[in-house]
DNA sequence: GATGAATGAGTTTTCATTCAT
DNA sequence: CATGAATGAAAACTCATTCAT
């Protein structure tokens, strides 16, 4: 069920090719926005960095914030459809991988996923606080789409006996705010490259164990 | 050492009280920003919401830039030390208490604190993404001042015992990240105007334990 | 019982006096108008012509619209109401006046009303043609004004027996029809600076008799 | 003896037949010259109302001025000659006919020519206002071409005793100034699709005969 | 003949800031 | 201390027009 909304709109727009010109735009666009902020980049910046006239910006896209959706949307679409369908499916079926192996997995995949296009994460990120029209469009997205498929995980590895039993929606949002502020800090707050190995095995027992000595 | 830096600066300048206009414009300001963000917020709407004229604002504040800095410099020198004061050295010295009654204590003592500025906070948060200067001023301030502080703390307990065997370094970032993305997502993200108690105990729990079966 | 209408709002801002620089803007702006249009004046032109920056005029008008409303709206004001009060209150209650003598009064009255302002005049002319805002404020306007007064007057000299038996509203309709267009042609279409008293008598005898030999 | 000007050499251009798309631009452009204005029409905006590309206008008319020009330029063109020659040499030649019949003929024959074309007369007249090149070209145009015929014409009922001896050129001025305004304020001002023949009836007697009371 | 891509030169509008009173 | 008036610079956006394909 296809509901009308702004990324529905946007995604069947732009489907096709690019011209130099146009990807000039784009990458012009990602870099200025994740640097210094969507508001504090103007589109005669992005036209000067992108060695394009400001009127093609606005021949292509309208409005600058229309830009900033046409960046921001298909990313959001691949981010948390990959994210669910490449690692949870194929962990779900593994009757003896554990909730920590998933969690190793799904952190190394992702962590990869942002390393590859971490100024786009970090204008999604930044942009998400500010516009309240991209909050009200991402978050119903995530948890319609997300939310369903990691409760069957959790519920699933609970069964098992390998998680506490705490309820569902309550692990999830404790383990993913964990991991999205993980993510955030280091990415976006810290503009990291990456996250070495050792951090992440930290934040994987910290999920597991906390932090009480045992 | 007071070393010269914004804050410092800031501070020194208005620790005189204010007038009733100069009030007016602080609040009208905190409150714009919190709601739409510096970037999108003019100085003719701060001076309209105010009820006072945009020059009246230039002649206290000089620069739109100082007059954000003049709302939340105050606020990070009084959120900090007092986080650390008021909570940590009566704990520290209390032989019988444990980490887990301090984190308690310490989040309920600092929700009530956001609870009471939240709109500050607000701003804070936003900015500090967005503005490097900011940022470059606020991370050393929280570390030098806060960081050791907490270190001792930490270190305590792990000799009473309570605590993992994890480098004390590696134990804050875990902690008090997990707890700043917990108040950022509630009060900034969500915009809540509380936390029930409930949520902060699965908080503690999840910090303590972690969340595998045992 | 005073509407709530573009007339009277746009009427009730700007009563104040206004300063060299702002009435320097009003004059420009009503000259380029009348002279090139509205939509062929831009108003970086009309800073130029003033002298002042373009940011006064936005100050001042808000948008070049409503620049353009607060130099028509009080013209419109003036020419309707004077039109109905000097000329008619008068004529009605001078029993031995004729239509003729009505008319004639009248257009002289109004000619000279329009040669003092002839630029607004040519503005609101050309402007009501293109802006169906003004226009669905302009029309009702002189109707329920201008019309009630007229039709007074008409049936006035038609119980004396001056005019012919035709209905009241088509007699408004043919003579003021016909005045406002012989007005527009020549002071709109040809800019003519006035009208030469021997046409006016044409008109006069045209409305009175017609063109048919006797 | 052919002067160069802007009407024949338009006219001597555009003789050819037009292409499908060829005759949707022209479509849509009088159409919305009619609806906003020339200037208020953007180029853009007419190649999308009329489903081809931009360019295309721009191959054809070079301009958009030129566009304007290729509407209204036949318009005219087939407007005056043939309200001259239909509805003029017929009459004039019937030796019983009477200007009132004549008026009323050629009332009826203009109506009718203006309600197949509509949004012509209507961008004709909007733009004769603004732009002076147009009036330039257009009123001697009309005063050559249509002046002397209905001289000869008013002359000729002139002797025969039907009209008023006012000068011939009055005459003309008064009818026919009242008539364009009577046309212009029912299809350009009030947008009417066509004239009741009630009020066409009133519009002749008031031209023969006035107002006054007999 | 038709068009997608591109743009220089404008357009209206906004904004932080200054200054005389 | 307060402000009305003024603005230079820049913001987002528009537009008529060109040109290679």
């Amino acid at each position: 069920m296809p509901k009308h909304n702004l990324f529905n709109e946007i995604l069947s727009i732009h489907s096709t090719k690019r011209t130099v010109k146009q990807q000039r735009i784009v990458e012009a666009a990602i870099s200025l926005f994740a640097d210094k902020g969507y508001s504090n980049t103007s589109t005669a910046e992005i036209a000067k960095v992108a060695e394009v006239s400001e009127a093609s910006i606005f021949k292509q896209y309208g409005t600058k914030d229309h830009l900033l959706l046409s960046l921001i949307v298909p990313y959001i679409r691949e981010f948390f459809p990959s994210m669910a369908n490449e690692a949870l499916d194929q962990i779900i079926s593994n009757g003896d991988s554990t909730f920590e192996g998933f969690l190793r997995t799904f952190l190394h995949n992702r962590i990869e996923f942002i390393r590859g296009n971490k100024e786009i994460f970090q204008v999604l990120i930044k942009e998400v606080i500010y516009k309240e029209e991209l909050k009200h469009e991402f978050l119903p997205y995530v948890s319609d789409l997300i939310v369903p498929r990691l409760t069957k995980l959790i519920e699933a590895f609970q069964e098992r006996g390998e998680l506490a039993d705490i309820p569902v929606d309550k692990i999830l949002k404790l383990v993913f705010g964990f991991i999205g502020g993980f993510m955030i800090s280091r990415f976006v707050l810290f503009n990291m490259d990456s996250i070495p190995d050792e951090e992440i095995e930290e934040a994987i027992t910290f999920v597991m164990d906390g932090i009480r000595h045992r």
